[in-house]
RNA sequence: GCCGGCGUAGCUCAGUUGGCAGAGCAGCGGUUUCGUAAACCGCAGGUCGGUGGUUCGAUUCCACUCGCCGGCUCCA
């Protein structure tokens, strides 16, 4: 028999020891791994996150946790936001708690406040907060029952607490206390406040209650905490970099679009130079789609609103469509989607079984209205262009297609230079339309063409739209930040709504099956991206201007004309800079304007037929003659697009 | 839409007890003809986001309004 007074524990690598019961969790490690470093802040007790100091009861595996998990962070955030609350709460005791999660890379913490914090504050939060990590407070968990906690925390005057605690359904409810500051919480947390070797206040925003905006503005502060000042000094050296990469502020740089005033919000000027991109990121789009079997088609930009009552729309979308507007007897309506469109073209004739599936392929504008204090950049805009595709196709065929779909996504995607994607399956959500069989059906569908392209994915339970199940693809950008961008969404709804059909090899008329589809998302909003993922240089084959010639004195003026010509000939987008500078100026503005190619021309080019070659940031390519650069250039251009 | 911050020359930004509005860069005119990230001199450039109010007088104070930025919320 066992000695009841022992139990088991056993590490990650198989180590087992016995302790006494009601050991203490770290104890327990520390027995059982002979030492307990520093860098260990919570632990995993048979797979549940615990406080160091928890009590063991039964055998256990244990698993330290530090700050390199996920889980590590969480924890380690979740105690430097208590920290500050402890802070808010004694440079400012009116200051009333409401929540304060551990978020991606930080925390934050909402109060209900008289006025919004300053930055005068936050440096005062801030100091007082470095004072409770110095005094190295222990953390320490209680349990209480339910009532017990809601008499608690009114007493202290804590109503927002009361609040929560009223809509837990908990008969017992844990609460952790650091100094004189206590608060509801499920845990669990770094051992004491001096765990917390660096914490820095970021920013305070407003930020409604429960995130509703009918409900109280609160006052949310922002924070950021790391085991080290480097690993601190790292993250905000990132946030200085995504700064640097803000599309808004290198599209005005390199005069690629303007958002004006006089033009109205989230409506976007294309200047010649984006204008440029975008021509060849659609060029390369069309080209592609054609190839893929795809038809491409053109739709109006407004229709009659009977139409979006058809679609649906005026029922489920109408608080992001613009007013309608009044053409001699009837209401027309400013198009927010493309889909309507693209299904009328299918049914302007009767179709056979025989020609599906179609793919009808539309870079579409559309127009949303969004509220004003959300239009962000080229992210979120009024007017966008949508890389929209439809394709119908009959039940049977949702996995070949869908498996089309993926590949073609991920070789544009790899294309524009990204190679790390997220992949979500949503599936049936509770307003869904379509019957239960019909979202088993296709959401199979979706899971099979994953997994017949061996594609990782997470699912997103019930995240899919009322019409149908969804893959989401996220790309990651040069920083890591990932976005949404392509998308591939089943639905039943519409084809229902309007009634399509085609007809069967029985002579029947059936239900086709639609699926929307797009990879790049909104051409503004993915142009947006390439331009922080690149910061700008665009690789050669977006480049605007690929090569610039640069004289170096009037001498070579003829020279580097006739060389831009040549370049041009071959097909390159080259200029030359006659102007009457240094070259070190010339090449300066080169740079600044992210040209992949410097083509420098002195006395010496002009004499032995050369030019000498920098690349962008510096790298000096040599001295070759023209022929040569068109060749070195070109294959730069083949060298990203071949990824197609 | 809500909370906070902000709006001065093409751009980046100075400008306090309310008294004729400034710098650098860019632009234009000269000089300079130069070898891999900023030559020099000069000139011009503004109903200080808009409207209204207070005042002898408003870029400055007040109200309203438009827009931008950071969040909330929502999404491509």
């Amino acid at each position: 028999m066992p000695n009841p007074e022992l139990i088991q524990v056993t590490l990650p690598d198989g180590t087992a020891r016995a302790v006494p019961s009601s050991s203490k969790a770290g104890q327990a490690l520390r027995e059982a791994a002979g030492s307990l470093s520093s860098d260990v802040l919570a632990v995993k007790v048979n797979g549940v996150l615990r406080d160091l100091d928890s009590t063991l009861t039964e055998d256990a595996s244990l698993e330290p946790v530090t700050f390199d998990s996920p889980e590590g962070k969480e924890v380690y955030r979740h105690s430097s936001t208590h920290i500050m609350a402890q802070a808010v709460k004694e440079v400012f005791p009116s200051a009333q708690l409401a929540i304060g999660p551990a978020i991606r890379d930080g925390f934050y913490y909402d109060f209900a406040f008289e006025r919004p914090f300053t930055p005068e504050d936050l440096e005062q939060i801030e100091a007082r907060a470095h004072e409770i990590i110095k005094a190295d407070h222990a953390f320490k968990r209680m349990e209480m029952p339910q009532q017990e906690a809601v008499e608690f925390f009114k007493a202290r005057g804590e109503k927002l607490k009361e609040e929560i605690l009223r809509n837990l359904e908990d008969a017992t409810v844990s609460l952790y206390h650091q100094g004189d500051f206590v608060d509801l919480c499920r845990g669990p947390h770094v051992p004491s406040t001096g765990r917390v070797k660096t914490l820095k206040l970021l920013s305070s925003a407003g930020a409604y209650w429960r995130g509703d905006e009918r409900n109280p503005m609160l006052q949310r502060i922002y924070g950021t905490s790391f085991p080290s000042q480097d690993q601190l000094d790292a993250h905000l050296a990132n946030l200085e970099e995504i700064k640097r990469r803000d599309h808004r502020k290198l599209g005005k740089e390199l005069d690629l679009f303007t958002i004006q005033d006089e033009i109205g919000p989230g409506l976007v000027l294309w200047h010649p130079k984006g204008a440029l991109i975008r021509l060849l990121i659609e060029n390369f789009w069309r080209a592609q789609h054609l190839q893929q079997g795809y038809e491409l088609v053109y739709s109006p930009h407004i229709a009659r609103l009977d139409l979006w009552k058809t679609s649906g729309h005026v029922d489920y979308y109408r608080e992001n469509m613009f007013a309608p507007m009044k053409v001699e007897a009837s209401e027309y309506q400013l198009k927010p989607m493309n889909c309507p469109f693209h299904i009328m073209i299918y049914k302007s004739h009767l179709r056979s079984y025989r020609d599906l599936p179609i793919r009808y392929a539309e870079l579409g504008t559309v127009y949303r209205y969004e509220r004003t204090g959300v239009m962000h950049g080229l992210f979120r805009l009024r007017g966008f262009t949508q890389d929209d595709a439809h394709l119908f196709c009959r039940p049977d065929q949702i996995e070949a297609e869908t498996t089309r779909v993926l590949d073609f996504t991920f070789s544009v995607l790899r294309t524009f230079g990204f190679s790390e994607f997220e992949v979500y399956l949503s599936t049936r959500p509770e307003n869904a339309t379509g019957s239960p069989e019909s979202w088993t059906q296709a959401t199979g569908a979706l899971e099979a063409a994953l997994k017949g392209r061996g594609v990782l994915y997470q699912i997103d339970p019930g995240e899919g739209i009322f019409y149908g199940p969804k893959i989401d693809i996220k790309i990651k950008d040069a920083l890591g930040r990932a976005w949404q961008c392509s998308t591939i969404q089943v639905d039943f709804n519409n084809p229902e709504r309007f009634g399509m059909a085609y007809t069967g090899e029985d002579g029947k008329a059936h239900r086709p099956i639609m699926i929307h589809r797009a990879l790049l998302g909104s051409i503004e909003r993915f142009f947006g991206i390439l331009i922080e993922h690149y910061a700008g240089a665009f690789p050669t084959w977006l480049a605007p201007v690929q090569a610039k010639v640069l004289c170096i004195t009037d001498r070579q003026r003829d020279y580097a004309e006739a060389v831009v010509a040549q370049l041009k000939a071959a097909g390159l987008r080259a200029e030359a800079d006659l102007r009457n500078e240094k070259v070190g100026f010339k090449i300066r503005e080169a740079e600044k304007a992210k040209v992949p190619f410097m083509l420098v021309v002195g006395d010496r080019e002009v004499e032995a037929g050369t030019l000498s070659v920098r690349g962008r940031s510096g790298a000096n390519l040599g001295s070759m003659p023209a022929q040569k650069v068109v060749d070195l250039i070109q294959a730069d251009m083949a060298s990203t697009v071949s990824a197609q």
